[in-house]
RNA sequence: GGCGCCGUACCCAAGUGGUAAGGGAGCAGUCUGCAAAACUGCGAUGCGGCGGUUCGAACCCGCCCGGCGCCUCCA
């Protein structure tokens, strides 16, 4: 059964839907103004996998993620580059889109947008106002935190702690310091809708709690985000929607920790942050293995901790990932020997309960992945013993499978013959790694010269050309049979 | 000032009371024309430090050291 750490009691517990073998689940996307970058791929991929593990244990999942296409980012951003808002959330949105696709991360069942659900804000907001939560000053809109006795029950702070370290400047017009914005009255060119407080906008908080009674209902399963959305804006989400409904809202908060660049959290303000586009146009690799590298470094450290971002981890999950896909590429091979067939059966079987257990235990990706590694050293032994065709492909299978939960292991070929790649840098700690271009075509012209004189027994030339490849990352394998395979 | 997190081998990283998973890198061996891959073997008497509780602690408690986050937009 699946433990989940909740934020909101501060504890590991066992997970238990609303309605039976169903989950909702809402996770903040981003607020489109600019392109993503490792941290927020990161959240993605976090949820990406709870939702794909919810699936894998037999739950059907209401995954709704949102964006943010209404902000004081988005307007500034708007105003520097002249353009409309429409213009610039339709440009982000696709970016998300497409950078996330690269990384396997599934779309949401929703993605709503927050423009979209002016209506539902609107009523969420009056129905605050009646209920003596929140009020009216100059067209603008507060919620007011002091008549809301839970407030701070999930980030475990005090109102007096707040204050105390407050470091806003006080609005006099609001009752409490910590009141946050509703709805706010729009200045001249901002994007404007009518209200019956006048023409304004949605504060940020309250999209969240509208989209997510919306589309999930008023209690829900799973919210989840990154930890620095815990304060303010989930605390304000569960202020809104409880003080709103009376009910219960989302049951179980999970929360990521950040991705860091030496030790610091990687943020717009410090600018120390890389994109995930920047990523990929930097990588030597080809896209499909630069995408999967990248899924297995985020997924090697368990999720609510840091971790640490290097041009050196991401060699090490290549390399890592290159194990796999190297047994992936003997599974291939047909053979009618089976000495170790018996043996596969109860191995697959022991590495699925472990790779149970760990997902079970709070999404222990890493020590899944552990799993995973036990079963391919494993086949790989029962390999060397003889492996029948129709058994390789059941270990195939079973990785496929397995890794389906990580979004790995879903590729048929790894950088055997892959597609044509220019070789770059991947220029993270400012160290050089890139060695020019070498095209696929170029590649396999040399590896059939090679070819051809391993064949005359001109070992000199051949060595020559391996020798030649190697310095410029591609690697020769001879196979058994007299073939010869190349990767990067 | 308040709330909270992290510190395990060269690197990454599990383990949170029962005597240190796993991976990467490295070294040695088998195999190979040479390699690669695979397999075999080697690698922390110790888990930031010092005390304490316990039959027993990396795991619990206390103090200290080092690094970081949130309290303001932030995944």
């Amino acid at each position: 059964m699946l433990h989940l750490f909740n934020t909101l009691t501060g504890k590991r517990e066992p997970f238990k839907s609303v309605e039976p073998r169903k989950v909702g689940m809402y996770v903040c996307g981003v607020t489109v103004y600019d392109y993503c970058h490792i941290g927020h791929a990161r959240s993605a991929l976090v949820f990406d996998v709870l939702r794909r593990y919810l699936e894998y244990s037999g739950y059907t999942v209401t995954f709704v993620k949102n964006f943010t296409d209404v902000d004081d980012k988005i307007i500034k951003r708007a105003q520097e580059e002249g353009v409309t808002c429409e213009a610039i959330t339709k440009k982000y949105i696709e970016a998300y889109d497409e950078d996330m696709g690269k990384l396997g991360i599934r779309p949401a069942t929703e993605q709503p947008k927050a423009t979209e659900h002016i209506e539902e804000i609107i009523r969420l907001t009056e129905t605050l106002i009646d209920k003596g939560l929140a009020y009216v000053v100059d067209g603008d809109v507060y919620f007011h935190v002091a008549r809301y006795p839970a407030y701070g029950r999930l980030s475990k702070r005090r109102l007096e702690d707040l204050q105390a370290g407050a470091r806003v400047e006080v609005d006099e017009r609001k009752r409490h310091p910590m009141d946050f914005a509703l709805w706010k009255r729009s200045k001249p060119g901002e994007p404007s809708w009518p209200s019956p407080w006048g023409p304004g906008r949605p504060g940020w908080h309250i999209e969240c709690s509208a989209m997510s009674i919306k589309h999930l209902g008023e209690t829900f399963d799973i919210h989840g985000g990154g930890m620095d959305l815990i304060f303010p804006h989930h605390e304000n989400e569960i202020a809104q929607s409880c003080g709103a409904t009376g009910k219960e809202f989302a049951r179980f908060w999970v929360h990521n920790g950040f991705v860091q660049i030496h030790q610091e959290k990687m943020s717009k303000s410090l600018g120390n942050f890389f994109t995930i586009r920047e990523i990929f146009a930097k990588s030597d690799w080809p896209e499909s293995v630069t995408g999967e590298v990248l899924r297995y470094f985020l997924l090697s450290t368990h999720y609510r901790g840091p971790l640490d971002f290097s041009d050196r981890a991401m060699k090490e999950a290549k390399n890592a990932l290159n194990g796999f896909y190297d047994l992936f590429e003997r599974l291939k091979e047909p053979s009618d020997s089976g000495t170790g067939d018996d043996c596969l059966d109860a191995v697959i079987e022991q590495a699925r309960v472990s790779f149970v257990k760990a997902m079970d235990d709070d999404l222990n990706t890493p020590m899944a992945m552990a799993a995973l590694q036990g079963l391919r050293g494993e086949v790989n032994k029962l390999l060397e013993k003889g492996l029948s065709s129709r058994r390789r492909a059941q270990a195939r299978e079973a990785f496929r499978t397995m890794g389906n939960v990580l979004g790995l292991f879903q590729s048929d070929v790894w950088q055997f013959g892959a597609s044509p790649s220019i070789s770059r840098t991947l220029d993270v700690e400012g160290e050089k790694t890139g060695l020019g271009m070498m095209a696929d075509d170029e590649i396999k012209r040399l590896v059939a010269e090679r070819q051809a004189a391993r064949l005359q027994k001109d070992f000199k030339r051949a060595d020559e050309i391996r020798r030649f490849l190697a310095a410029r990352g591609i690697i020769i394998e001879d196979r058994p049979d007299g073939t010869s395979r190349w990767k990067r």
